[in-house]
DNA sequence: AATGAATGAGATTTCATTCAT
DNA sequence: AATGAATGAAATCTCATTCAT
């Protein structure tokens, strides 16, 4: 007997090897950048053949949807029981920085992959690859979260779309430059900062 | 006679077509992602032969290298006579997010080109690109401003390097990124709101 | 007990399934082209693994060959009581052409597949694949009607071999070419006015 | 000075190679078969790299539209001289018999090359080449000629598309099959018997 | 009897680069 | 100063085929 469809039809191995695949994926982009990294180079890492990754994975532009559906999936395992003990926003908003960090640190090669994908991907058609893509982030959003600290008086009047930015980028694109050039970084002393600073700026 | 070196030994047509092709190539990159920004592609929006883009540049690291200290030398130019009329350390923190949000607007594709090139660029050794380069940031940086204030008792104690980190990534990548999904963004306004923001943040 | 050896040892299941997969195979040869029509496309449509075929066939010229004794198979068993019914030379010749025209729109994938494959097919030495191939068509041949047909005084002196191959292209190529530009050509009508002119043609 | 531009803007060495490079793809086609002529093989035979085919023409597709292309002119330039002397309309057909016949032999490769192209050819949405792609026979058509014939009290009455199909299909296909079976054939004969068969066919 | 998984070979195409002119 | 032509290397992807299960 098989062992059949435990997810969608696809096989124990089948699985396994897509998940092994997209994980040497993000690390090989991690590693040296979207554009240097090949087909070749990502099968190269896992061991196989280029065209078992070319059996796996409908094109180029199906491997990097799954190490984006991949890493965004094992984001919101990682903060839901962080964010999930947080009651006020400014302690969900603390949940979400060191959280993030958090995640950042545990889990960088799919971190700076995202980011990298989100930059450089394309479709077949030109487009940018995520814009072709149905990504549901994990609830709530940074926006709901400052949205419900201003309803509840904690935080001050701002605009919540450029807050919401700058907070997202300062956990994202700059602790990916940072792990980058300094492996070593305490990222928890820098979540923590980024606590304190962002309390700082939008508490009332 | 020759109209010789304006610059190095470089006659002016040649400084002219060099600064032409980096501008195309920054364009290139920022419509298209570093991936796809070809040499083939760079020379097609400069109108001229891609063999001319290899006679002016040694090659592709060498051309990305340029558009990096074009983009240095317009960001310099342009924060030069804002940074010049602000005293306190906190009117320089002003300047210095109104004014990079400026140069985000008005020099787009140089804004953008610099965040793909750190990201992807790598010479032939495999290295990122800007590690083997000597390039050089306006004075001051944003951490000399943030020391500065500390020292003259108008900022808290903090962390600054965590905190310069993400000023700049606030104006840098999270500004691209808005360009990019909404080009019509008003990045006055969404400066107006870091400056409060981080005056919030690190005010003593 | 198995069901073992209708015909050469091979049971009867197995023979369903070479026959199902010889059967698509025609049929994607004649949709997509010989080029097109590889053992991935032949396998989705005959609702199996690509190993399947692998497994009943040795390799692509085995399947192609398979397809084409399958042809002839199918065509001798088709004009077998057309012809037959026709005594003379002119009636065994109008038997043949409407025969093969009835047998061209009832079999249209067997029949267009063949000029493929005779077109395109190479055994693995390079060698055109029919040429490998021992297949014995129809008793009798376009050539042995002529002759006979001369021989009665039927028919006038002409060089034999030069209209049997016209008559044969005229319901082979031709046809075949109509049926892919006008699927809803009538062919019984084609078939009547190629009757009457060859007639007239080679008739003393 | 350059040697700009003898026909649309390409030089001279562009189109002394494109029609090298052409004449080779025919030359392969017409031996292996449209299949297993690949850019590779064409290449070999041009005795240059993949990459220069690749240089000359934008796809596959192309380089087949140009070997459609030179093989329509070159049987126009081969017909035109022996069209033009026939005044009647069964003179016309003789010389199309015999003309076609003429260049089949003469120019064996693009003969075949067209045929296999025809049938096998597809551009990237899947659709035959052919189709894709405007092609203009000369004149007069066989249709055309047949027409006038009938016009003119000269030939029967029949349904001309028929007829048209298989004296095509006589010269075209069952030419090309017999000179890839026997590469000495006398096509010469061949033609003055086809042209007695039709002569007697479709005279009044 | 069937098949999922894997694979090497080779397909088409793009790349950065070189060089004679 | 510029470029048309060429090229080897490498990119993505498809192919027919094999094999353990």
């Amino acid at each position: 007997m098989r062992t059949k469809a435990p997810d969608g039809g696809r096989t124990f191995t089948e699985l396994a090897r897509r998940a092994q695949i997209a994980q040497c994926a993000a690390e090989a982009i991690a590693e040296v950048g979207y554009a240097d990294a090949s087909m070749a180079e990502i099968a190269r890492r896992a061991g196989v053949a280029k065209s078992v990754v070319s059996y796996h994975f409908s094109d180029k532009a199906g491997l990097m949807g799954e190490v984006l559906r991949t890493a965004l999936a094992t984001y919101a395992k990682f903060m839901e029981p962080r964010m999930a003990v947080a009651a006020s926003a400014s302690d969900q908003l603390r949940a979400y920085l060191t959280g993030t960090a958090g995640y950042a640190v545990e889990h960088r090669s799919l971190h700076v992959a995202v980011i990298e994908i989100a930059l450089n991907a394309t479709s077949a058609d030109g487009r940018p690859l995520v814009a072709t893509m149905p990504l549901q982030a994990p609830e709530p959003s940074v926006e709901d979260i400052l949205r419900q600290g201003q309803r509840d008086g904690e935080f001050r009047d701002f605009d919540v779309e450029v807050v919401a930015g700058v907070v997202r980028s300062g956990v994202t694109h700059d602790m990916a430059m940072r792990q980058r050039d300094d492996p070593g970084a305490d990222l928890g002393a820098y979540a923590e900062e980024l606590v304190r600073l962002f309390d700082l700026g939008i508490r009332l």
